[in-house]
DNA sequence: CGTCCGGTTGAAACATGTCAAAGAAGGTGG
DNA sequence: CCACCTTCTTTGACATGTTTCAACCGGACG
């Protein structure tokens, strides 16, 4: 069972229906707090956030401290860049983008985040967030307050472990996106960024190979260090070259090999 | 007390003298094995590396955990990309880099590291290190098993806060070299980076304004997204508008208030 | 003393950015 | 449900920044 997106049908509870009504606010307040303690252990993503060696104990323990926050708007920020940390988040269903602001009101996308990933790491070290996070669609996030995911963590070795790695995979995630953006051309970078959607679809069970970009090709631009009409014509070239079928906001991929080859191939620099 | 770079003199035991006279390997091998537990608490750094609220217990325990690795000559790997993860390192003098290669050969620079800070945290997440990690110039580090520090850190709350606000620092300075990489032209980011190394240096007591170099040109510009000759154009460029007074490795910033009004002015890319 | 490596500089090539115009998509309110 | 408005996208022509290629310099080192 597919949605038009050909995503899979995720059911996860009466939230589902939040997404497709509009019920009014106060309503939606309501049932937010009765909400606050859906169980992790009844999740049906908990395998991309949490542990695996987690057991029954520890799954209990840490539902008791995840929270659910209500659903984000599409635009709607998660947090801003210079607020205090309190918690770290895990995406539910949705997609967030996070992004640095220089002063001078350049702005970079740092990373794009889909169900099962974590955010809020980059405010650990100051207490303050970095970047803001924004939701590009409507999106439903669990929050983990941080203080007691540490002590938990002090309690859980499977899961403090768990957490390192998590913190450490957004750093190596890091030094893939500097290498990207450090010695790679335009058809490069987009074919690197294909590439990466591409597998964190599938290995989401959706389909390598047909996706919709949940974001602008201006966003992708500055992920990618290059600007949007670059991204335009980039596209435009793998389509003509029959390496994908772009249309709008959707992305067909259709010769994935030569897409692997591109990068890499097509210049020394 | 300074030496020859405008560096302080930093006593830190008998293990002076390996960087400055050439001990036969098999006697070097022998005293290692006496240093193995050289402690934390008697470093005359460890404020860079330890958290600031450890008691002396905890500085005890962390002694026993720490070691003392052989001293690394200029060239030598601390460690390869695709090797197990053992330990975390920090810093204890000298100065390294660490890079991740493409399957193609193109080699980007991730970072430069020095006294006080911590390298390996990239392995965590796989278990592998995806960098290597080499040494600028003769170095000394402290290596720090990475089952024990997680272990310890479960007993010593601010030693796990700690580390995870290293780690946290580690994505934030990833994030800023993105916004570097993505949306500076050269000269901001050349600009970008002496102002960081400039800030690095003071922090640790050298002159914030005159210091040399470890790293070639080359690696500069795989740092920065830039080829050699592009660095060395903009440090001619500098020289000329008086910013900085260039000569081969060392540098001597003249007027870092300019240099600083430099980054987003020069451009709106 | 010669060689090698790192650095500098110039000229030309090239990739990407900039500016502009026009078309398509998507959301909003009547 | 349609019309309108905004936002996003595409495409072209041109400008610009960075790379490429090549020559040369100077210091380090055997």
């Amino acid at each position: 069972m597919q949605d038009a997106y050909g995503r899979p049908a995720v059911s996860y509870g009466i939230f589902t229906q939040f997404n497709e009504c509009s019920m009014p606010a106060q309503t939606l307040r309501q049932l937010n707090v009765v909400q606050l303690r859906t169980a992790c252990s009844s999740c049906s993503v908990h395998e991309l956030c949490l542990p695996a060696g987690l057991d029954q104990h520890g799954l209990e323990q840490l539902d008791r401290i995840v929270n659910r926050k209500r659903p984000l708007k599409r635009g709607e920020y998660l947090y801003r860049a210079g607020s205090a940390l309190q918690s770290l988040y895990a995406v539910r269903t949705g997609f967030l983008k996070s992004s640095v602001l220089h002063d001078d009101g350049r702005e970079q996308v740092a990373g794009f985040h889909m169900t099962g990933e974590m955010l809020g790491m980059d405010a650990i070290g100051s207490g303050k967030h970095i970047c803001d996070a924004i939701a590009l669609e409507d999106s439903d996030v669990c929050e983990i307050p941080y203080n007691e995911l540490e002590q938990l963590s002090r309690n859980i070795p499977a899961l403090q472990h768990h957490f390192h790695r998590i913190m450490s995979r957004e750093i190596t995630r890091d030094y893939g996106v500097m290498l990207l953006l450090g010695s790679m051309r335009a058809e490069e970078r987009l074919a690197a960024f294909l590439l990466n959607l591409s597998q964190r679809f599938a290995s989401r069970g959706y389909s390598p190979l047909r996706f919709h970009l949940r974001m602008t090709r201006e966003e992708i631009g500055s992920y990618l260090g290059l600007k949007l009409e670059t991204i335009s014509r980039a596209f435009s070239q793998f389509q003509n070259e029959g390496l994908v079928t772009v249309r709008n906001k959707s992305i067909e991929i259709s010769d994935l090999e030569r897409l692997r080859l591109l990068i890499g191939h097509c210049s020394e620099r």
